[in-house]
DNA sequence: AACATAGGTTCCAGATTGTGAAATTTCCCT
DNA sequence: AGGGAAATTTCACAATCTGGAACCTATGTT
């Protein structure tokens, strides 16, 4: 288990599969685009030669995983947008959770939000509002890096991802190197609640709990979020308390991971 | 264009994506099933070879669009689940035209669904209940062939779907003839609504109107449904005009053909 | 506890399949 | 109509994918 050795488990070759991953994403990147994509754009992006973007790329319209606009370009096909309105997995996690979120915010008067670790980060699944005209901006479907995000913390505190490969800045108070990251994970696994201070965006404080499983793994993380002004150090605690007595109340969640 | 040539159409070769084409068939397995599937289900139902198959979904889940579940087996993935949190594609024509289908609701008491035009069939994308306690149950993700469905009828009709190339019964009054099929069409485009009387399921009426955009092309078909006691073939028409009257009041479906 | 079984992954030689540059077609925009 | 960009199709080549078999690794069984 040398430093050596965890170099080159980053480096696995994986053969096999170009034209599949070429798929992939292209199919990613059109989805994750608001507006539809060209083949000329997907070319540039990708590099890829014309003819086998094309070619590819009308596999996937074949198959009804992509569509091609009205105007022009590629959107995600029928068969995907069939599987949005059956709603995902995360919908029954969602549903659970929400009344919970919803009582929250009405004591916090922030706004609450629920976030699971995705393939590129900490996505937002769900988010309720506080009664606060200043406050987080509706950010479901987003992601962000998880060393600058709170609930990003707990998750990897508790099981629910792995620690990022890479420290990006996002402010200048963005942690940037692994030791400090460290120290606050295990302050996390500590406490049981992680908190971000200027470190997303300046101004924005965010306190999030770890949503649990049976075998204590993260699942999901809980948070609420607001302006500097208003949640001080010494609220952080009292923010964590509510949301784990709270989400304590919530059934069902021990059915989560039993086959 | 002999008939010959028509016959030539069908079986169009489409080479150079076989790997593709399976990764998609696998894809949309996993996505459309309830309940994760094992690679040896695949193996079995598709007829791959075992290797092949999982060397194909590996790949899928390295790009994040599939995932194993915790017992095992493969299910959707974060990149996907996350698409379907952002709602898809159907997520403004269903936002717009929900407080429409309320009211319809409101007033028939019988449930009102929006349906659009899928990959195999006659997607239902929403879905308002009405007050009687005998009713549709909720269909909302799933597809139905277009020729026994009234909102299939339409869509043809106005131009939003082709005609089905094979007319498998459901019951004793379901078309299953082109002629007769045909002849529904032609009325639907003539009256500009379309009823199915038993020919989905003994004892189901559906009435729908198509949802226009700028060209007058169907984008979408709005019905309502109950059983053969409540609505008679007298009722159909005011059925349509209600619709039809509370679809004309809705705002913003102009845009939708618009670049 | 050792064994048996099922389910999954990796390996490898071989040829089918995917590749990309260029030619062709289609579709806009003047 | 005609010019030009964008997309599709073609084709020869070899790189990529294939699938059988060997190899793991968990579960359950005697």
């Amino acid at each position: 288990m040398s430093e050596k050795f965890a170099l080159d488990m980053q480096e696995k070759p994986v053969t096999g599969t170009q034209s599949i991953d070429r798929a992939c994403d292209l199919l990613i990147r059109v989805i994750n685009s608001e507006d539809p994509v060209t083949l000329s754009e997907l070319v540039s992006t990708t590099g890829l030669a014309k003819g086998t973007t094309s070619r590819i790329l009308s596999a996937l319209e074949r198959s009804g995983l992509l569509a091609r606009s009205v105007f022009g370009g590629f959107e995600s096909g029928p068969v995907l947008n069939q599987f949005a309105v059956r709603g995902g997995a995360y919908t029954a996690l969602i549903g659970s959770l929400t009344p919970a979120m919803e009582r929250i915010a009405d004591i916090t008067h922030e706004t609450v939000s629920l976030a699971v670790t995705g393939h590129t980060g900490i996505d937002n699944i769900a988010q309720v509002e506080g009664s606060y005209l200043l406050g987080s901006r509706n950010w479901v479907g987003e992601s962000v890096p998880s060393h600058c995000s709170a609930a990003g913390k707990v998750l990897i505190a508790f099981g629910g991802a792995s620690a990022p490969s890479t420290l990006a800045p996002r402010t200048t108070e963005t942690i940037t190197d692994f030791a400090t990251l460290d120290a606050h994970i295990r302050k996390a696994r500590e406490v049981g609640y992680a908190v971000i201070r200027n470190e997303l965006e300046q101004g924005l404080i965010s306190v999030a709990i770890p949503v649990l499983d049976a075998s204590n793994k993260a699942i999901a993380a809980l948070s609420v979020s607001g302006p500097a002004e208003r949640i001080t150090p010494g609220d952080e605690l009292h923010i964590a308390q509510l949301m784990r007595r709270e989400l304590n109340q919530v059934q069902g969640l021990r059915q989560e991971g039993v086959a």
